[in-house]
DNA sequence: GAACCGTGGAA
DNA sequence: TTTCCAAGGTT
């Protein structure tokens, strides 16, 4: 088994810059942060700019968190960038400027939970480490117990299993997360797997078992008409803007704003567009100060400075 | 454990 | 057009 998914990852793993012998731990560790709920196409071009901007923690944490934010663009999730900041400013503290490497001293930086820092740990240290990530949970989840996809929250069993499987030798385990992850991501897919190019078909309990349906449905997260989609509207306004936006031109339209809107007139459409109650841009707006991703600056709302 | 947190591409 | 979901983390 482990040495046909390694194999096959060998054959046909795809290039990606923070796999690359060269690329440096933060550049892994921005890499992955990035990587969290983001398909890899999308933060391909972002994390090109953040490093060539930010080569290292210190470059990063020298600036405002507002220019993390705001460099963000359109990944999504914008706290993540925050808590990235948070991150560089604390390795700069903590650790001289240079990412730590062990899974504890990785998870205690703000942003990093077990998988990211189990996955800095193998992937820029070397490390052996259990890594479960979506991808290795839906592999094993066929592979070993027959089941079309894992159960909504990661168990002590699964934590378990990974760890029975992973080689002892840690190189070799790198690669062996690296693998799994990889035949997740292209061939053991959540939608329509692409099982006649599995490596390990022959051995799978859940083609085996005739390919048994979802025994739950996952429910989606609702997004028309809620205050992320608001959340988000407002961010997109706050990164294009140059000065504090005050907070009525989020309440008018756009025409009505002449020239104020200069610059920010299409991401104020847009979240006018919404036609959200008062209430609902109160509450985001709220939120968003609440969680550092914006600040009042002389009336007007900004990104952090 | 559940809720919440963005975004865009594919099916 | 709507739904699904992508290398999760925090509260």
């Amino acid at each position: 088994m482990h040495h046909r998914i390694t194999g096959w990852f060998a054959a046909t793993a795809r290039e990606l810059p923070w796999r690359e012998p060269d690329c440096s731990a933060w550049g892994v560790l921005v890499s992955e942060v990035m990587l969290q709920q983001t398909p890899v196409v999308r933060v391909l071009p972002v994390w090109q700019e953040w490093l060539e901007r930010w080569p290292t923690p210190a470059g990063l944490a020298g600036e405002p968190a507002g220019e993390a934010v705001r460099s963000w663009g359109r990944l999504g999730y914008p706290r993540r960038a925050l808590r990235l900041h948070a991150a560089a400013a604390a390795i700069v503290r903590d650790h001289g400027g240079t990412v730590p490497g062990t899974f504890a001293e990785l998870l205690a930086l703000p942003g990093v939970g077990s998988y990211t820092a189990a996955a800095v740990a193998a992937f820029a240290y070397g490390r052996r480490e259990t890594v479960v990530d979506t991808n290795i949970r839906r592999v094993h989840a066929r592979l070993f117990s027959g089941v079309a996809l894992p159960s909504p929250s990661l168990s002590a069993t699964e934590m378990r299993l990974a760890a029975e499987l992973l080689p002892d030798d840690a190189g070799t385990s790198v690669r062996w997360n690296a693998a799994v992850m990889e035949l997740g991501a292209l061939v053991c897919t959540a939608r329509a797997p692409k099982c006649t190019d599995c490596p390990v078909r022959d051995s799978c309990a859940w083609l085996a078992a005739g390919e048994p349906p979802p025994s739950y449905v996952p429910k989606g997260q609702a997004w028309h008409g809620t205050d992320r989609q608001v959340r988000g509207a407002v961010l997109a306004v706050l990164r294009l803007a140059d000065s504090p936006v005050p907070p009525e031109m989020f309440q008018r339209e756009p025409a009505d704003l002449g020239f104020a809107a200069e610059g920010i007139g299409v991401p104020l459409a847009a979240l006018h567009r919404l036609n959200s109650a008062a209430e609902q841009l109160e509450r985001a707006l709220a939120g968003l100060l609440g969680d550092g991703l914006a600040e009042l600056h002389e009336g007007g709302y900004q990104l952090p400075a």
